[in-house]
DNA sequence: CATGAATGAGAGTTCATTCAT
DNA sequence: GATGAATGAACTCTCATTCAT
């Protein structure tokens, strides 16, 4: 059995380095310009290795869409640290869109790309994207029943919220804020942010 | 001249045939995946027909986009009728989702398909985006100046509520709402429109 | 028959305009780059029409190619106003010269390009071609005859002025002098021509 | 490592082949006419092939008059061996005209061609081309160095003989001696190249 | 007579994918 | 397990040419 354990182990290692490599170039070229054949050149294997570890680019994009989702999750997650609920949803308002300018691709990938996934993929792919949602939306509960906000639906609250972030992301990811300069667009979501949750909140 | 009419006419309807086979794929399949000659399958025609009527693929794909915020703008200062502006404000929500819902090819095409203009483009583009921008951003102001909301940075609010709306449009066209059914999502936009314009009010 | 003979001569006039802008083309851009598109639009007619004066692109090329070569007999046949045949011959090779750089793109056409001619153009071709040559040969024949030329072989002595003539004219053409500037070439023509001649003549 | 000089052996057959059909069309069809799916039908592979092999057109071209210009080179210095500088130029000259009528498709490429090299070809083009010309130039001022020619211009003379032994190969080649029968041509070109050589000479 | 409209053929090039070795 | 070699299918775009009107 040792033998067949450091096989897998050692086929595990070469499909994280494909993804390692994969993921960084859909990252910083997007997902149109990575074709295998660049993946190739940069982990020093042929075009054909790579059909060894994935079925076709399909199938990469799949997963490293879903590791996309398990980053995001677990940075998501680090904020369950803070006790008072209206702060943590702060932190994670914060988190979302470091997340977004720190891997515009990445989150391009993850939110806004019409994706080419076949269907088994469709039910995989919320594993991840609905925990992070329900993580959020267990915050939005906690501060209205703990009377932070306002006695509010509490899905209505969290859909505002998620579409109010993704707005701000994917319209400066895609460009469509050039009516601003780059440092108003900055100052434009911060001050965006703050005023969002200050109505929101319950004084 | 009747029949220079008659010419014209029917140029005209080449045109706004292929326009439509066009944004119908450019939106289906995206940018990057509708082919000059896909669209002439489509169309039943010849891919150097549409050479006849296009100089290149950016310059249908520069055309439709401009159709799209015509249509838009043209929808958008409808609203001009309603007096009172925060009435007015509300309506423009409402048509800015509708159109969104009625047209989502148009939608995407305008506010989120990456797609390569060139730098005439770039120019043009923007005086219709520019206006309905303006517009919008004009009823905010009077909403202020009148009272009706808090006395906050203009574009502040203009950014904010352009964002949230953007934010619930563009998740919905790209199904980043799986976590809700279809009839939740339409009245989840709903509640939240409405919670939205209540808490930036000033009651 | 007036009618008939009006018709005709319009119709001369039509082959003459699309003659003129073609040759036009074909000097200033070369044969590939011109177009039967873009000679109609010079002409400000459609391109269906140069067909109604041509059989094809072929058959226009064939007439121009005819055309200069009946234009450069018409400079060469001025230099007959010379009497002294050595001088006479001495003007051919600066109209020789003059015409492949004043327009080197005729030049080409005439003497270097591997022209798409079909049989029967063949023939033709060399009408002009040939009167040309034998002109020249006639002056190199007067040369040695009345003694301006050492006693050699009259077609010996047309081929080796002809060959050295073109040789020059086709490598500055076809841009095969770079190991020269533009000036220095300039003087080495001149010079290699008076050196040349200069070995020839019978002092 | 047997095998990788195998694998090495055939990857240059390979290259080999396609450039063998590659120069052969470009001879006589042209630069512009050769299409790389034309060269992959006549070698019975797939047009992508070719791009495993060269990196586009341009590449091909240049990779062919490359070789064209080192194969001349190394038969022209083969005349190194000739003490007597007159008889050497002599032999320079047989040398360049066998050339031409041994391989006309290597020397129209060479010498006649029009092609649109880019930058770094411009560069490396005249490494041989530029190295057979100045062993020519060497050997002409040897000849006037040390008297057997008129004290002359080094330039004016070297620039005279390549434009005469050019204009012979060239016209020959495409075709513009045919009012002499080929027999003919070839007696005048001895001919012509005896009287040349004699009138230069110092006796 | 003239043409607007259309097209088949073809250009260079790229890419995901396959398969014998 | 890895790959070199190969390819089919696709891309955008241009051109000479035809034909109904």
């Amino acid at each position: 059995m040792g033998i067949s354990e450091r096989k897998g182990r050692e086929k595990q290692e070469m499909r994280d380095l494909i993804l390692r490599e994969a993921t960084r170039m859909f990252i910083e070229e997007g997902y149109e310009k990575t074709s295998i054949r660049s993946i190739a050149d940069r982990i020093e294997y042929s075009p054909a290795t790579i059909y060894l570890y994935f079925k076709d680019k399909d199938e990469m994009f799949f997963v490293i869409h879903e590791q996309g989702f398990e980053k995001f999750l677990a940075k998501l997650e680090k904020t369950s640290a803070i006790g008072h609920p209206y702060e943590r949803l702060f932190s994670m308002g914060h988190v979302y869109l470091t997340f977004a300018f720190d891997h515009p691709e990445y989150y391009d990938l993850m939110f806004i790309i019409r994706a080419p996934m076949n269907k088994i993929a469709k039910d995989e792919e919320w594993h991840c994207g609905r925990k992070s949602f329900d993580f959020f939306r267990d915050t939005v509960r906690e501060c209205i029943e703990k009377g932070y906000m306002k006695p509010t639906s509490v899905d209505v609250v969290a859909f505002s919220i998620l579409s109010f972030m993704h707005g701000m992301a994917s319209l400066a990811i895609r460009e469509r804020f050039k009516m601003y300069t780059e440092e108003e667009v900055k100052q434009l979501m911060e001050g965006s942010i703050k005023m969002m949750l200050g109505v929101l909140e319950n004084k």
